[in-house]
Formats: C-alpha cells, structure tokens, sequence
DNA sequence: TCCCGTCTGGAACACTGTTCAAGTGCTCCG
DNA sequence: CGGAGCACTTGAACAGTGTTCCAGACGGGA
C-alpha cells in the first residue's frame, strides 16, 4: 500500500495496469481455457485494454508464456517427498511432478510447446534428484537416472492428455485398436487394447520397474568421466 | 498408367493435378522443412496452383494433414525384429518404434501434435504387441505393457526433438541445471546435469528396464477383467 | 450444339502476432 | 503556475494464417 521501497513500480500512471497484472490474467486464462486461448486480443479484452498495452508491458507472446511459466513455477509448492526406503521416496517424488503437470495441465501443456517444461518444473526435479543421490546414485549414474524417470514421465503425461484433448474419436488409439484383425496377436488381447487405460496406475507400475531397474543395477554406464571424486 | 478400374479418377480434367500429387507433395513438404511449413498457401505454390485447388481435392488442412500420415502409414515397412530372447525381442521391437520416429521425426511430430500417433505407428505396434504376448503376457498385462513401453518410448522421443529444437538455449536442460545451487545435491552431480545427454543409450537402457520389470514380475495387476479365457 | 460435372482461379472474410504513430494522463522541475 | 518529460494507452494498420464464395474454363456425353 504505501510507496515501495523500489523506485515506485506500482499503480503505473492512469490505468492502474502493471505487468503483473497482465501476467496474472495470461495465467489465468491459460488454467482455464488452455494455452490455444491465450490470443493477445483476447487477453486484452479481458483486461479491458488493447493489445498493445501487453505489448508494452511485457514484449512478445513469447515473453508473456515464459513469464507465465515462471510465475507458476515459483508457485510451485515443493510437494512433500514420502516414504522410508529409497524406491519409495524416489517414486514418490517422481509421482510429485506427475501430480503437478495434471493439475496445471494447461500450462504444463504449453510449456511442453514451447519446450520450457524444465523451467516449469526444476525444482520438482531438483527434489528428485536429491532422493535418486540419497538412494546411492553419483553424477553420472544420478544424472541418467534423474532423466531416465523424466523421459518417462514426459510420456504418460502426453498420453493422459491425449486422451481428454480434442482428438477426433475417430482416431483414438481405442477406435483404431478395435478395427486391427491380425492373426499374430489373440483376439481376446486385442479386444482388451479398446478398453480405457488408467494411465495413473499404470505410470505407477511403470516408474516403480523403471526405479527398481536403476537401482537395483547401478553398474554398467556410471563411467564417471568427470574423474575427480566428491569435493 | 491405363485407365483405372474405378471411375476413372486419375488425370482429372485440364490441370493434371490428382489428390495423390497433393498428399505426396504435402508430405514431401513436411518431411523437408517440418509441419509448420506446411502451409495451403505454401503448398499450393509448390504445386503450381491456388490454395483451392488443394480444398478442393483434399477437404481441410486437417484432413491433409491426416491423409499424410495415412500415406506415411501405409509406406511404413515392417522392420524386422531381431533377438532370440523373450527380452531381446520386446526390445528390438521397441526400438524400431524408436529408430522410425525419429527417421521421420517431421511427420511424427506433426502426428504427435494432432493427437494421430497412433494411426502413424499402428502397424508397428501390432508388432511390438505380437511379442509380447509371445513372451507369456495374456490379455490385459500384454495391453498394459504395450501402453507402458509405447508412453516410454514417447517420451524419449520428444526429449529427443527438444534437444534439436529451435528452443532458445537459455532455457534448455543445460543452461538451467547450470544456474542450481541447492545444497541437497552434491557439485559434482549439478556439474554432470550440464552435460548433454545421450537419449539413444538412455532410451535403450531404460526400455530394458521396463521389459525386465514386465516379464520378470507378471503377476500384481493382470486382473484380466474381461472373464472369458483363451479360445 | 448444348449442358453438366469436374476442376481451377481471383478475391474476400475472420483470425492470428506484431508494429507505427499519435495521443493520453501523471509527475517533476524550473 | 507552466512547460517538459515520461509512463502508459490507443487506433489503425501490415503480413500471415485457414477457409469460403462466386465465377469461369475445360472435358465429355445428350
């Protein structure tokens, strides 16, 4: 309320508009509709102004997205990491970003667009990288560890969102499952490929196998080509 | 080159230009500069003809793009599967899934983006189900663990395009890690972040994983709801 | 010859991101 | 008190996108 510390950024002149406010209203726009309707006019009729007064505030639509981004990932809420054993805090902490890129799908999604899911959710990786170094992993074998979980993540998360987005119906992977007549496969698998998929559990499953796999055998590639050890 | 045995489709009327040239020449746009390339506009200059010319012989842009991918689907060869292991096997299979999305990583992106993925890979798929089943999985853990390895192999693939990507470095993988400084992890964890990452061998090994998770421990959640056996 | 269905072209509409020039209103300084 | 300067906003426009409407050209059958 009163005057700030810094050099009086706030209240602008005569609109009362400042670029957190457009930032703010681009974020919630995105939660609720979804990155295609985050349109510059668009934005600016809900904030009762131009577009031009975006493009002031913040420059591009580039810009604005990725300061959206930014905004939400200092929101981030460092989820609580669960468990005892190091496979259960480790999944735990790989099923927190799962969490969190479904209950801001929108802009999970759109940051996934512009390739800027890393800096939406570095310190959700972080965290996990912390456990995989607590369960024994080092550099290397940690790093590939660490990537391995997200690669996987990254692809039950577009998969559950392919199965609410707008595809056609006509080509879900169910639809087309139910018209393949191979003789290599049974019948009977092949009518269970048109029932639904609970990808929550099955990611699940999956990152405990794919946890289990890294630490249970961390030979092989830990070359460690760095040399030098810790410190 | 005779007359076909439809209804004499081909040759059209004055302008030689048939719905194939304009698939063909779409995907041969795609494959060359990527989906965003693909403009009607463009397209049509590269044909020589107006922009309705090409609605008139394909519908929509929608409908182009899906008649490229079906196009592509179809001019998909069957790898070969190689292995004599169960394990080997699966993964072999996998893996062409892998290799062919990114020998064609234009038009999978572009598949990826409209939600047709499946209908690109389906063929391999099947394949890669095949296996499965020939490995001992029945029914649903067979539909379960293909929907596994498929959302894994997904999510390589687009950790894979974002590294080439036009993503504006600052915000890439690298850069980001570079700027952590959290007392959670060791240094020489955080120093081996930066380091670029080789997502062919990642996606390999983690793969492996995944198989060895599935065939080592069938049992859990194959509830096989469906009731019915074999037949 | 006429006509009809097939195919093509020109022009336009609505929408996108973005920019230019011209204002507003406020504040500070002389 | 008045003018200068800045922060902010605006209207209008440009280039680009997908898409559609309407009119025209070509071919072959009646």
């Amino acid at each position: 309320m009163t005057a700030s510390g810094t050099t009086a950024r706030m209240r602008t002149a005569h609109a009362g508009l400042a670029a957190d406010d457009v930032i703010e209203g681009a974020l919630a726009l995105v939660e609720a509709e979804g990155g295609d309707a985050l349109t510059m006019r668009r934005l600016a009729s809900e904030l009762g102004v131009t577009t031009n007064t975006i493009y002031w505030h913040v420059g591009s639509r580039d810009e604005l997205v990725l300061a959206l981004i930014g905004r939400m990932a200092e929101r981030l809420a460092e989820a609580e990491i669960v468990g005892t054993t190091a496979e259960e805090r480790v999944t735990s902490a790989a099923t927190n970003i799962w969490r969190n890129a479904l209950e801001h799908r929108n802009v999970t999604a759109l940051a996934s667009q512009v390739g800027a899911v890393t800096l939406l959710e570095l310190p959700l990786e972080v965290a996990l990288l912390a456990e995989l170094e607590a369960a024994g992993l080092r550099s290397g074998a940690a790093r590939d560890a660490l990537r391995s979980i997200l690669m996987c993540v990254a692809g039950f998360l577009i998969g559950a969102w392919r199965s609410e987005e707008r595809v056609p119906e006509e080509l879900r992977a169910q639809s087309l499952w139910g018209q393949v007549a191979d003789d290599r496969v049974s019948r009977q698998t092949l009518r269970a490929m048109t029932e639904p998929a609970d990808l929550e559990d099955l990611c699940h499953a999956t990152l405990a196998a794919v946890v289990a796999g890294l630490l249970g055998a961390p030979g092989k590639n830990e070359a460690n080509p760095g040399g030098t050890d810790d410190r």
